[in-house]
DNA sequence: ATAGGAATAAAACGTTCGTTTAATACTTAC
DNA sequence: GTAAGTATTAAACGAACGTTTTATTCCTAT
C-alpha cells in the first residue's frame, strides 16, 4: 500500500525500496523476500488493481448489451461503464484509491519496458470490446476518424486520472478534485458529445 | 540533443549522465561543466523548446483576434493556433521533434519537483489567454463545465503528444504516427466539436 | 517441550549514480 | 610566441541503489 503511493507520486525509478520499507516500517529485505524484486513488486501492484477493474467493466458491458437487446447500448451508459470503475477509485475514504488512479494514469504514459507486454494484453481486449459497442453509434464514420476520436477520449481520461490531484489548483478552486462523481459525470457527458451521431453525421457543419 | 531523446524515452530518473555522454560521444564531466547539474540540464532542455512555442502561440492568437475584430476567433482556428506548434514538432525530418513532443507530453504528467514552478509559470499565461478567447464561444456554459471540458481537451492533447509514437501500433496501422498533419486536423476537429455552442446550448439534448 | 519452517532483522555485497578534482589540450589575444 | 582563459579528458569521490547473505525471532505442529 505504501509502495503504491510512492510509485504513484514519484514514479518507478524515482521510488527506492528504502523509501518504501522505511515508510511502511518493515525491513529492507522484506520486499525481495516476499515479491522477488522491484519490478515484480511494481507489476503485482498494477495487476492487483487493474484486473478486477477490467473484469468488472466487461461484465457490466455484457449486462448492458443483454439489456439493450438489438439496440446499441446508449452512448452515455457505455462511457459510464468504462470510466466509473476508474473514477470510482477516488471515492475511497482514505487516499489509497487516489494513488491507485494516479499510478494507472502514469503507467500508460511512461511505459516501463518490463510492463509494456502486460499492459497491452490487459487493455487490448477491453478496448476492443468497448470499441465494438461504440462503433454501432457511428457506423458511417471512417475507421481512421473513429480511432482518432477514441484515442483522444481515452487520452483525456488517462490524463485526468494522472493529474486530478492538481485539478483544484489548476482551476483556482473551481473544479474540485475530491468530488469524483462530478468528475465522472463531466467526463461521461464530454465523451458522449464527442461521439454524438447527429454531430458526426455532418448536419451541424 | 542526445539528452532530449533519452529523457523523452526513459524519463528523468531513468536516464543517466553516462548514457547521455556516451551516446553523444563526449566526456562524462561535460554535462556538469556546461550545465551545472542534471536538473539544470533537464530544465534548460524543456525551456529551450517550450518558450518559443508559447511565444509563437500568443503572437498568433493576438493576430487572429486583431483580424477578427469584434467577433470571436473561430473555434477551429483557436485550437489550431494552440495545437499546431506542438503537433508541428512531428514534422521535423529527423526524429528530434518527435522526441521533443514526447518529452513535453511526459513532463506534464510526471511533474518533477524542481520543474513544477517553471511549468506553472510557463503555461499559466498562455492557458489563461486561450481560455479567455475560447470562453466567448460558450458564455452561458457554467465555469465549472467549461474548465472540465478544457482540461479534458488539454489532457487529450498532452496524452497524444506523449504517446503518438504508439499510435500506429495501437490502431493496428490504421492511424499513422508519421502524418502529423492528419493528427493535427483530427485533433482540431475533435476539440472544436467539444465546444460547439449549438451542442452545448442543450438543443440536442 | 521442542524441532522445523516462515518471517523478520541486521549487515554486507557489488554496482552504479551524480559530481568533483586534477591534469592535459586547445583557442584566443597581444 | 607565449601567456591566459576555455574546454576536454581521465580518474576518483562518497553516496545511494537493488539485492544477497547470515543471523535471529516467531509461529506451528507433533
Amino acid at each position: 500500500m505504501t509502495a503504491e503511493k510512492l510509485f504513484a507520486v514519484h514514479g518507478y525509478d524515482g521510488t527506492t525500496l528504502r523509501q518504501i520499507t522505511q515508510l511502511a516500517k518493515v525491513n529492507l529485505a522484506a520486499v525481495n523476500y516476499h515479491h522477488g524484486d522491484k519490478e515484480t513488486l511494481y507489476l503485482e501492484i498494477i495487476r492487483r488493481r487493474i484486473q478486477p477493474i477490467n473484469k468488472f467493466r466487461l461484465i457490466r458491458l455484457a449486462e448492458a448489451e443483454a439489456e439493450a437487446g438489438d439496440r446499441p447500448v446508449p452512448l452515455n451508459r457505455l462511457f459510464h461503464i468504462m470510466a466509473e470503475p476508474l473514477f470510482g477509485l477516488f471515492a475511497d475514504a482514505d487516499m489509497q484509491g487516489r494513488h491507485t488512479a494516479r499510478l494507472l494514469g502514469r503507467s500508460l504514459v511512461e511505459p516501463l519496458p518490463f510492463l509494456e507486454k502486460f499492459l497491452t494484453e490487459e487493455f487490448q481486449p477491453v478496448m476492443a470490446r468497448f470499441g465494438q459497442a461504440l462503433r454501432r453509434h457511428v457506423p458511417m464514420l471512417p475507421p481512421e476518424d473513429f480511432l482518432w476520436r477514441l484515442s483522444f477520449v481515452a487520452g483525456a481520461m488517462f490524463h485526468t486520472l494522472a493529474s486530478l490531484h492538481r485539478m483544484k489548483f489548476l482551476t483556482r478552486g473551481i473544479c474540485r478534485d475530491n468530488d469524483h462523481a462530478a468528475a465522472l459525470s463531466h467526463f461521461v457527458q464530454f465523451a458522449t458529445d464527442v461521439f454524438l451521431p447527429d454531430l458526426l453525421s455532418g448536419e451541424l457543419r
